[in-house]
DNA sequence: CTGAAAGCGCTAACAT
DNA sequence: ATGTTAGCGCTTTCAG
């Protein structure tokens, strides 16, 4: 590959030169700039962007950690930032935890040692001590760790529409079905809202919680199987997740559950499976794109120094389809 | 961040000193080699990989272009392929090209600006032209480009196993749904087999392509309705992804086909979707992990410069479930 | 066993 | 308007 030394010696200037043609900056007459284009040109000269990083310490790179893009929504998270990342200059170093915490760790150190700009948090485990001594342009996905800027949705919302109307349907015994509640997630008052909601209107409820890696299929499905066998009358679930809402209607259509006849569905999150499959998904819609932009505008304001928004809430709403 | 420098005047020696404690060169004395480890932790030294993937001209990171990872099964792909890279110390850059000609362009030049170690390309609409010049470690999914190496599965055998399966289900008139043909991947050896066999068995076929964009979901829909209403006795349905085949499941539920009894239908990759969801989805398997990992070893040999091979072709087997 | 010094490609003071 | 020079943090000859 052509360097900038090469470039500087094909047109008969120096690196300097070169340097500033290509970054437009200071004075160059015309007819220097039209030498070095045109050397540029005939080396086909790229700039080694490890260099330039180097340089200033800075890699354009910013550093997403989420759970997996195997995960329809997570997949769908990642595509919108990735998007608008790239239509700032910047690309996007992703990383799979696993919800693993050990790998989670790992990461966060690797993409401070690689120098990436920033760091997008959608996958938490760690204990918040870890993040204690991490200053870094950083923000997260539902989680409050100490005064990093969060985004999420407004989860108690959410809940409430999701139970709300589950019971105005008619529902009398509903079902609740939720992450691990001690990994802490702003995403808990998504229940906070169902046990509110369900309370003020005296009806009964169950709740199950996935285990903490909360991707365990088989697991979450003897969950579920459990549940209806053990409570044969729920005749209404909030899913906090519709991914896990899938698990929920596959378990109905296998025991003969009809949707939504007998037991009505409401998911969380609305990714695009939801209107992809028959029957299509009653679901709290989040603004996936809007939020993966405000992710990435917070670690750009960071950046520059430019105080961002600790709290950034998005709305929801209903999306009401064929599971209610 | 403390740098190499800090570290040995902490440790009373010189850089190259700790910098062969570090990576663990020549000859250290265990005297100085517990010095400079104690001054690291103290320091909580990390070394600047920028610094170091400068110097060695070898970024540990693989670029993987995608259409994007919010289709399931390039999420699957995405995922199998960061793992395995993890495990190996490297890193993905990732890109989702959403199949646009330009852009698949300028991630190919800013992935060999910042020195990336190899890429994977699992997206293709550029034309083969544009990899003349491409000299650098390379590996394609299911697409030829000059002696580059490329992953791809049986697609003829898929494709006869998918048509062989419905016309012995009873199937009389077939219908085949796949890509643009015209993109000329190596997948459209699951169309020349479909042909083949429906020649064979002499059943009456019909067939449509998608965009070359291939994500425009209505577009899909509506040639997929247009089909089954200029053709409606077609009773068993081919599709060269899984993707699209729940739009065709879609359709038919909409259209009142009952799936399997009116509409037999067979898909082919064998995303994690197909046993989410009832009706389970009668599909070709694709090994997706095995082939993730051996496109990871065939950059990894092309940069440890052993001659990678070519051809990397894995066997699929059919997996029956509900939708035959 | 350890150190001195050069250099990777680029940018940015500081001349001129 | 252009050139000279130093230096980013690290690795690696080459000496000793």
């Amino acid at each position: 590959m052509a360097t900038i030394k090469d470039v500087a010696t094909k047109a008969g200037v120096t690196v300097t030169t070169v340097s500033r043609v290509f970054n437009n900056r200071g004075y160059i007459s015309d007819a220097t700039r039209k030498k070095v284009l045109q050397a540029m040109e005939e080396l086909n000269y790229r700039p080694n962007e490890l260099a330039r990083s180097f340089y200033k310490n800075r890699s354009n790179i910013i550093g997403l950690i989420v759970p997996t893009v195997s995960n329809p929504f997570f997949g769908q998270l990642a595509t919108c930032i990735e998007n608008f990342a790239y239509d700032n200059k910047y690309k996007i170093l992703i990383c799979n935890s696993n919800l693993d915490q050990a790998k989670e760790k790992e990461y966060v150190e690797m993409l401070k040692s690689n120098k990436v700009d920033g760091i997008i948090m959608g996958s938490h485990t760690l204990d918040v001590e870890e993040f204690k001594n991490l200053d870094y342009p950083i923000v997260t996905f539902d989680r409050k760790i100490y005064d990093f800027p969060f985004i999420r949705s407004d989860n108690y919302k959410g809940g409430e529409l999701a139970t709300e109307l589950l019971i105005q349907k008619g529902c009398k015994k509903l079902a609740h079905i939720c992450n691990n509640l001690e990994l802490n997630m702003l995403g808990n008052k998504r229940t906070e809202a169902f046990v509110d909601v369900a309370g003020k209107y005296g009806v009964q409820t169950v709740m199950i919680e996935t285990d903490t890696i909360g991707f365990n299929r088989q697991g979450n499905d003897l969950a579920i199987q459990n549940m209806f066998e053990k409570h044969p009358d729920i005749d209404g679930v909030f899913v906090s997740s519709d991914f896990i809402a899938y698990s929920v209607m596959n378990i109905c259509t296998m025991s003969g559950r009809k949707i939504p006849d007998d037991v009505k569905l409401v998911g969380y999150d609305d990714i695009f499976l939801g209107s992809l499959v028959k029957p299509y998904l009653t679901t709290i819609h989040q603004p996936i794109e809007t939020m993966a932009q405000c992710a990435v505008q917070t670690i750009f304001n960071q950046i520059e120094g430019i105080r961002p928004n600790v709290d950034n809430t998005f709305p929801v709403h209903l999306v009401e389809r064929e599971t209610t």
